[in-house]
DNA sequence: AAGGTCTCCAACCGCATCTAC
DNA sequence: CGTAGATGCGGTTGGAGACCT
């Protein structure tokens, strides 16, 4: 009908001020809902879907807009998402004024520098551009092809959670990183021996070994639980981490509770490099 | 200082699901 | 019960600004 006439009024691209206020004058009046009646009462040039992402994103009240993730909102995200896979709108939902698409990019941006991070570890030159933190490193000798998958399907089944982990993979070992709070107690790795056995999955199966690391991630300090440190040469690595207190989630204590947009991002804080010391595979496969 | 690269994030798209008629 | 429109969700893209060489 009159299809192609209201497709050229749709307007797209970055709201205007003006359009905001237009799109915050009718939720207040009619609720956050009808969103398709904005545009059809000559209200504003956009779709309905349009609008509700608009609102949903940067117009609802109590967004941490321009906020970043605190290390528990990371730390939460992590587990969520080894929990329900790629349930964004789900994992939001367990964090008070983040939406799906800030969890969304918050993972997109933490997969691409874990892929950067791996892909620099292994290069044999570690001539990093972009480092910022120091640490020498020993810089493993051999080849390390990298990989990530994140799984969307790992929301029922507990197979294929290993899917979307991270790992670095060579012909003769897996190295995967697993959040260390899902091992068991009797899992969690120690210093000496940095490995834990799991299940392996028919992928795994055609690697020689199979090393789980654990992926930097709050321990569990009830337990006489050690991070492994050796791993890493930033021996003042718990510093950035504040003190310890009684977590709202019921689980271990660890940072300081939101000091939120304070806090310095988490993985900021490693060093680019420090998978660096990860021992060569020779060193560590179970034999 | 300039140009290249990287990171973050807002917003779009397509598909799935829900709801009203 | 079927259909159309509305809404919700996850994946993807592109631009702006930060950072690096």
């Amino acid at each position: 009908m009159h299809g192609k006439k209201d497709q050229e009024h749709v307007r797209k691209g970055p709201w205007k001020t003006e359009e905001d206020e237009v799109l915050l004058h009718h939720v207040k009046k009619y609720g956050p809902r009808d969103w398709s009646s904005i545009r059809s009462k000559g209200l504003l040039q956009r779709t309905g879907k349009s609008c509700r992402l608009r609102w949903v994103n940067k117009l609802r009240p109590n967004l941490k807009n321009g906020c970043k993730f605190t290390i528990e909102e990371e730390r939460i995200v992590i587990e969520l998402q080894e929990q329900f896979g790629n349930k964004w709108a789900k994992i939001a939902s367990y964090l008070p004024g983040r939406t799906d698409n800030d969890v969304k990019n918050f993972w997109s941006s933490r997969q691409k520098r874990l892929a950067r991070l791996l892909k620099t570890s292994s290069s044999t030159t570690s001539k990093s551009h972009k480092n910022k933190a120091k640490v020498s490193s020993h810089v493993p000798s051999y080849e390390v092809p990298y990989k990530f998958s994140s799984s969307s399907e790992g929301e029922t089944s507990s197979k294929p959670q290993s899917y979307s982990l991270p790992c670095i993979e060579n012909s003769d070992q897996v190295i995967k990183m697993v959040p260390l709070l899902d091992l068991k107690k009797s899992e969690q790795p120690c210093f000496d021996e940095n490995y834990v056995e799991q299940e392996l999955t028919p992928f795994d199966q055609s690697y020689k070994s199979t090393e789980y690391i654990g992926f930097p991630q709050i321990p569990e300090l009830d337990t006489d639980f050690t991070f492994p440190m050796e791993r890493v040469d930033e021996h003042n690595l718990f510093d950035v981490f504040g003190p310890l207190e009684t977590s709202e989630f019921g689980m271990v204590p660890f940072f300081e509770p939101s000091e939120s947009c304070k806090i310095d991002r988490f993985f900021d804080d490693f060093p680019e490099d420090m998978f660096d010391n990860i021992e060569p595979p020779s060193n560590f496969s179970k034999l």
